[in-house]
DNA sequence: TCTGGGGTCCTAGGACCC
DNA sequence: TCTGGGGTCCTAGGACCC
């Protein structure tokens, strides 16, 4: 039988910087921006368990998190750092486990062959043990022939536990889980089927009713299934590179007029271009977002007539798209801009030897 | 208390084509 | 003059995840 290992790595950007420092294990430590210099819109990224247990917790504003825990130790979020860990995890993995599939920077997913769950149970602790021997980093395994469930099984062994849920159990094992416990079921959905008494995953096992299946459309097959332990699982497409790739920028204080919020979009622009040219993306649609000072979002987009690379393309459309957003703004609510963001989406891989060549623009393909 | 930065997927209407 | 059904693409918005 196969099963899935689902390998979370907990508390992910507060365990790597851990490694560097061990002097502050057991104390609350929070990655992301100190509130202490300065004001910041900023969130935490990672808090330790000790963090946790006062209260703080990820996306948290900065200067609620430094309220509640006013002796934390705040450490600067280092990407690289992260990225760099993370890949060395899946070397370390791979070493043992040649079906690996990394699900985000802090979680991968390891097939393998196995009959009993005691095997398979005692193949998780080796492997939650090798990550914490090899690597000084803590995880929690979950364990299922559904990768969905194990993944929901890695959540409910945290931290640095393992949960081993046999193909029979899987329906006994879900029915008391609040529906948050689904991954996909977030604020919205959880108070939608809150207000038609739906509480557990278990009381989803008869079916929902039509008012719910109307408004979760095919979502609401999927988690019934899921409730009657048979999930609906479909392979996962082969690895295809990134679909769209963007960057953002929150103002430290919001803008009131175009023209600042055009040069700030063509500036992103010119990040975004170089970094896509960089790695040899192309791309096709262009879209810039605008969120208000109420936090409301929108979006405007347009598809190129041809693939393009580098930063010009994007530097010519998207202060164009942010400029329609601020007229139509402008003929109604007026608000203020607090973040401008430009993303570049369809990408594919730039032919090799052509990457340069301004002039070979391409016939409209697709 | 006042909400980052980077992504994915789904839905729905309209345009357009056969 | 009035009319089908199906498919794909484009666009905007929403929900969610790490």
């Amino acid at each position: 039988m196969r099963w899935f290992l689902w390998v979370d790595l907990d508390a992910y950007y507060v365990s790597c910087e851990l490694r560097d420092r061990p002097d502050l294990l057991g104390r609350p430590v929070i990655v992301g921006p100190d509130p202490r210099e300065g004001p910041s819109r900023g969130v935490v990224l990672s808090a330790s368990y000790e963090a946790r247990a006062q209260g703080v917790h990820s996306a948290m504003p900065v200067a609620q998190a430094g309220r509640l825990s006013p002796e934390a130790t705040w450490i600067r979020p280092d990407h690289a750092k992260y990225e760099r860990i993370s890949e060395e995890v899946r070397a370390l993995l791979r070493t043992k486990y040649p079906f690996l599939r990394p699900q985000s920077i802090d979680e991968v997913i390891v097939e393998f062959e196995a009959e009993a769950p005691e095997q398979v149970d005692s193949e998780a602790r080796a492997l939650q043990t090798m990550i914490g021997t090899r690597a000084n980093l803590p995880a929690s395994v979950g364990a299922s022939t559904y990768r969905i469930v194990a993944k929901i099984a890695s959540d409910r062994a945290k931290p640095a536990g393992v949960r081993v849920v046999p193909p029979a159990e899987v329906a006994a094992f879900l029915a008391p889980l609040p529906v948050r416990a689904i991954p996909g079921v977030g604020p919205k959905t959880e108070a939608l089927l809150r207000d038609h008494q739906v509480e557990t995953i278990g009381q989803m096992a008869p079916g929902l009713p039509p008012a719910l299946r109307r408004m979760l459309g095919s979502f609401a097959r999927e988690i019934v299934a899921l409730a009657r332990g048979q999930p609906v699982e479909v392979e996962p497409d082969e690895e295809t590179g990134p679909r769209s790739r963007s960057v953002d920028r929150t103002f430290d204080e919001d803008v009131g007029n175009a023209d600042e919020l055009s040069s700030a979009a063509i500036e992103l622009a010119r990040l975004l271009g170089d970094s896509l040219e960089r790695e040899g993306l192309m791309f096709r649609s262009v879209s810039v977002a605008v969120r208000w000072e109420d936090f409301q979002r929108v979006q405007r987009g347009r598809t190129l007539p041809a693939y393009q690379h580098g930063p010009a393309a994007l530097q010519l459309v998207a202060p164009r798209l942010v400029r329609e957003l601020w007229s139509e703004e402008r003929r109604g609510r007026r608000r203020r801009a607090r973040l401008v963001s430009v993303r570049a989406e369809r990408l594919r891989p730039a032919p090799s030897g052509q990457r340069d060549l301004d002039d070979f623009a391409r016939p409209p393909e697709d």
